[in-house]
RNA sequence: GGCCCUAUCGUCUAACGGCUAGGACGGAUCCUUCUCAAGGAUCAAAUCAGAGUUCGAUUCUCUGUAGGGUCACCA
């Protein structure tokens, strides 16, 4: 019978805000208890009381709502006081740990906590990306486990839990390396089984160090889903970073990672975020969505003065030009969506093409009115128009010498989309218009 | 410092011990273009060093070097 089925479970602390490096190693244990139909279980490390506040907790709760990695279950540390209460009788009494007189050297330190009683012997665990690891535990000496009866330590809260939950694959970032011995003596001392181990490779910032909270680089975590990525995105880039699957794709959606995910394959040196990649992913990510869901995205990312008709004629061209959605509040914000929603000011001489003389474009604009008059209001395509403009420019010297003053005269930009495009946003009245100011 | 881990383009990575070390991001150049963006094409860019094993080493072994992690009454 497959009595061995796996357990997952990612484990977080709420001390703090959450650094997206947790991002991978909660979608890794995902995706190894999806792959195996095994159960994944979310836990919230809160034993610290000092340190733990419900907002982080809360925080890290909507960012897996938001990414979509469903949890099975679902644990509050503190909230099992009781049964860790048990255990630490228990060794007591059966000599695996001790009261210990202590002398405090730093404020709030007892003088009175449990020890465990270190049998100083050489722990080898096998390891799913790091193979084989030997640590002499001698070096530990006897660890603290919990200050009093009332507080438990992690060392130990974290090994009950995982006993008492089956836990089957312990799958975590390699700073808890070092610390795996630790938690097999415990193991040994409680009687419990000894999971499999798979210890991640770290995600570093630029400097090659561990994620801090004063990287400008790296964001925390929740900052992803407030800049508009999509959570697809963010998970196949953090999927990729310390994994890949062998072939040349890069794109991966939720079901495609369990599909493809193999533990074995994962890397065994740290990698550094690289916020670039991210981008390029989620611009790849955003075109593989509904038409009506960019749509619907891009016009709720606008400000409200900007929700309307015009503002749905500027989706292709503001597509175009971002990664991800915060990118359209941010257009919006530095004013480059402006010109969709008023005349343009400028200076008439930007209105000159090299050394045309204006006398000519002032011609080939009023040529340009009287062509597109001819437009009606149904057909003020972005096709239509370049037809009619391509035609009158094509029989110029340059094309430029039409293009360019059009160009300006609706955008009043050195840099914009092309005239045919803002021409069919603004629509035919207010193209002539500002063709006739320009004039 | 002790212990543990790691090492392929700037970055993420691919390569049963065997083609010219492949792909992607980023960069550069060109094409397309009045400009920007998008798109297309091309290019530059790496096996940390030194020994050893082998007909042959990015791959296996050792040493060195570099980087990282960890050594709490935090998790």
């Amino acid at each position: 019978m497959a009595e061995n089925k796996v357990v997952t479970r990612f484990a977080p602390s709420p001390t703090g805000h959450f650094h997206v490096g947790g991002i991978r190693s909660a979608l890794f244990n995902f995706l190894f208890a999806r792959q195996n139909k095994g159960t994944y279980i979310l836990r919230s490390e809160d034993t610290d009381k000092e340190r733990s506040k419900r907002e982080y907790e809360d925080e890290f709760l909507e960012l897996f709502d938001w990414l979509n990695l469903k949890y099975d279950m679902f644990f509050r540390q503190s909230d099992r006081l009781e049964i860790h209460q048990k255990y630490i009788k228990k060794m007591m009494d059966e000599g695996f740990a001790y009261l210990s007189k202590e002398t405090p050297t730093e404020e709030g330190q007892r003088e009175e906590v449990i020890r465990f009683k270190n049998p100083n012997k050489k722990i080898t665990f096998k390891d799913l990306v790091l193979e084989e690891i030997t640590v002499d535990t001698t070096d530990l000496g006897d660890f603290i486990i919990a200050r009093d009866i009332n507080e438990p330590l992690y060392h130990l809260t974290v090994v009950i839990d995982d006993f008492e939950m089956g836990v089957t694959h312990v799958i975590r970032g390699q700073e808890h390396a070092p610390n795996t011995a630790r938690q097999i003596l415990i193991q040994e001392a409680i009687g419990a089984p000894r999971p499999i181990y798979a210890h991640l490779p770290l995600i570093l910032n630029k400097e090659r160090a561990k994620l801090s909270k004063r990287d400008e680089s790296v964001l925390p975590a929740i900052e992803y889903k407030k800049l508009g990525y999509l959570p697809d995105a963010l998970l196949n880039f953090m999927a990729l970073n310390g994994w890949n699957p062998g072939g040349e794709q890069e794109i991966f959606n939720l079901p495609e990672l369990v599909e493809k995910f193999d533990i074995s394959k994962v890397q065994k040196g740290g990698g550094i975020f690289n916020p670039e990649k991210l981008d390029w992913l989620n611009k790849e990510h955003i075109k593989l969505l509904p038409k009506e869901e960019i749509e619907k995205n891009i016009l709720e990312w606008l400000p409200e003065n900007m929700q309307n008709e015009i503002g749905k004629k500027m989706v292709p061209v503001i597509l175009e030009r971002i990664n991800k959605w915060g990118d359209v509040k941010e257009m919006a914000e530095r004013g480059e969506l402006d010109l969709y929603f008023h005349p343009p000011q400028f200076s008439k001489e930007k209105l000159i093409f090299k050394n045309v003389p204006a006398e000519k474009i002032k011609e080939n604009l009023k040529l340009a009115i009287s062509e597109l008059e001819k437009l009606d209001e149904k057909n003020f395509t972005v096709e239509n128009i370049k037809d009619t403009l391509m035609k009158i420019a094509d029989k110029l010297e340059s094309r430029g010498e039409l293009l360019h003053p059009v160009r300006f005269a609706l955008s009043g930009k050195d840099q914009s989309p092309d005239p045919f495009t803002i021409a069919s946003i603004i629509g035919k009245n207010e193209t002539l218009s500002r063709l006739q100011k320009a004039i």
